[in-house]
DNA sequence: ACAAAATATGTTAGCGTTAACAATAAGCTC
DNA sequence: GAGCTTATTGTTAACGCTAACATATTTTGT
């Protein structure tokens, strides 16, 4: 009305109206035909299909999401995807949501529980319409943004018991204690815990480890507990340290297969006889630690299954759908190998 | 007007008017006051993040975008994320777009050029304001894709010939060309080349060493070519069927050191001495390599400032800015250590 | 002191899609 | 074949935000 100067036309955006005027019919049914469910029939559909495809048509979720209240997004945030154990839990949600049309929107934490919460404040600017954690500890601001709008959240890697949170994962702690129990029944006396990263899980591993060697009458172990990232180099250089203020200890438990790996090498190098002289263990099996020589002792973890289970149950409470349990326990399992 | 039912306000959420209401002001400052740049004064600014503090509001990208027509996504296509390359590639990537307010979307596409094109279809529906893909080969689908909105794209980790692409990466045939030379410097006569998961990358750099190989006078090399995933298990079985077939190899170059690893246990373990009765090169230098025993030698590549740079240049394109170069070369550096 | 320029804030109309209706055509019941 | 249901298609008004203007308000130059 006003005499404004038009906007510009974004060049070459093809839209549903320019789907529908060369299909000959309306927005609404360009919009029907490309979500499926509605009942058109066959020629138009077929109509509407054609001349999308003559034209190059993408549909924008970004206006979709805005009409309609569901962005068809999920945020998930990970620690870190340099961890080949949460790529794997990543791949297992995927594998479950994708097949449902969401799309994964996902940010990395380095293990920070302010990051977690700054990350996840980008996130929700994409309106998600479901949240998957990891871990079960999280900044009370963090809780607080997924609060106000509601949103269904499942945690992984570990089991809440707080009343009306939702988790899938594992004990931590029973799996720390499976190595200890372990190590006991190898008739390993001098045991040693050694982490870096302390995140909550790390720590749980190492409280279970403790405990355990208690429950069966053996000595607290030697600790050594460093911020730094884990890696084969540090396990390498955390062994050093280890030998030279317990050359006695028997046993040692890193917390992480990449820490034991890297001991390992090392022990090589040094000369070091791997179980006779020292004995060492992992945790979460990656996939080279069933051949480096010797094989390398340490306790499975479920992160793929964690993965699809989380998304299933996320997928559940986005539906409206009550998930069978609220919290769902996935185990581990210890596999002795030739390191211990 | 029509006595229509009216649509049910979303509960809980927050909108730009909400604040602006709280703020007493007009939702055009709010927005200019999210996006920081606009003059607003310090007064109004500080009124507004108050009552967007206090209401917890967060912007709506969906609403940004299609008003602003930038969506501030960049899409991301890798072929996989359990492959530590593309991860640090990933992170590089991340350091630069998170600085500009710029968000992944990424998705893997498995090696697969029909899946690449099918996931970017599926990120374009996020109306990303840049590309950038993993490689240089690409459906004639994929490309069409990508020219109808003029998207800016940077192909990464290989170097484009192509006039008008921009690409960000090393010459992988010079990378395998590196290890033919170098086996000859060590005198070995009698090599093998083993790749797994048949990508053009892997392949070039089977065609670099073959080709280099000639040049300094050696025979072919032994090949076998597997289409599997790689890994270090599968690293392991491939070394068992080299020496079955030519038991009197010297020299093995396999594709990435995830195979090469894993051959290299599989020798401990077998009892085969590295260098000494067979000599063993990788490709990619992940950590773990420089930390085996006997160290891998491999050829290091630049991929996380493969990623920074790629980042940087889609950058420039997105802002109008005419790239430094269209192609730029990060080179590889070879890492001679103990297994050969 | 007064126009000109710069600064600060507000108004309006979309961006591309979908929910909620409305309308029309076709099929069915008895 | 009237009255009802069902299947198919269309119309309109948002969704939350920002570009492009318009309108105060202040500063600057001379």
């Amino acid at each position: 009305m006003a005499g404004r100067k038009p906007r510009m036309p974004v060049k070459g955006r093809v839209t549903i109206e320019d789907v529908a005027a060369a299909a000959g019919t309306s927005m609404i049914s360009v919009s029907r035909a490309f979500r499926g469910s509605a009942r058109l029939s066959p020629d138009l559909r077929a109509r509407i299909e054609k001349a999308a495809a003559a034209l190059g048509y993408v549909p924008d979720r970004a206006a979709s999401a805005l009409a309609s209240a569901r962005s068809m997004n999920v945020a998930v945030l990970v620690p870190s995807i340099t961890n080949m154990v949460f790529v794997e839990m990543l791949a297992g949600i995927d594998a479950v949501l994708s097949e449902e049309r969401y799309q994964i929107i996902m940010a990395t934490t380095n293990y920070v529980p302010a990051e977690e919460e700054r990350q996840l404040r980008g996130l929700l600017a994409f309106r998600p319409d479901g949240v998957l954690l990891t871990g079960i500890d999280h900044l009370p601001g963090t809780l607080n943004l997924l609060k106000t709008p509601a949103l269904p959240v499942v945690q992984m890697m570990e089991l809440s018991g707080e009343a009306g949170s939702y988790s899938v994962g594992f004990s931590q702690d029973e799996g720390g204690a499976a190595i200890a129990r372990h190590f006991a029944g190898r008739g390993y006396g001098r045991t040693g815990f050694v982490a870096a990263q302390l995140d909550p899980r790390t720590l749980a591993r190492g409280a279970g480890f403790r405990r355990a060697l208690k429950e069966v009458g053996l000595d607290a172990p030697y600790e050594l507990l460093v911020p730094d990232r884990s890696s084969v180099a540090l396990g390498a250089a955390l062994l050093d340290r280890v030998l030279e203020e317990r050359p006695d200890i028997e046993a040692v438990f890193f917390c992480n297969d990449d820490l034991a790996q890297g001991a390992l090498f090392h022990c090589q190098r040094r000369g070091i006889a791997v179980p006779q002289q020292l004995a060492i263990a992992g945790f979460n099996d990656l996939p080279a630690s069933a051949w480096t020589v010797p094989a390398l002792s340490t306790v499975a973890t479920p992160r793929y299954e964690i993965g699809r289970k989380s998304a299933e149950m996320l997928l559940d409470l986005m539906c409206g759908r009550t998930p069978k349990a609220a919290r769902l326990d996935l185990g581990f399992t210890l596999h002795a190998r030739e390191s211990t």
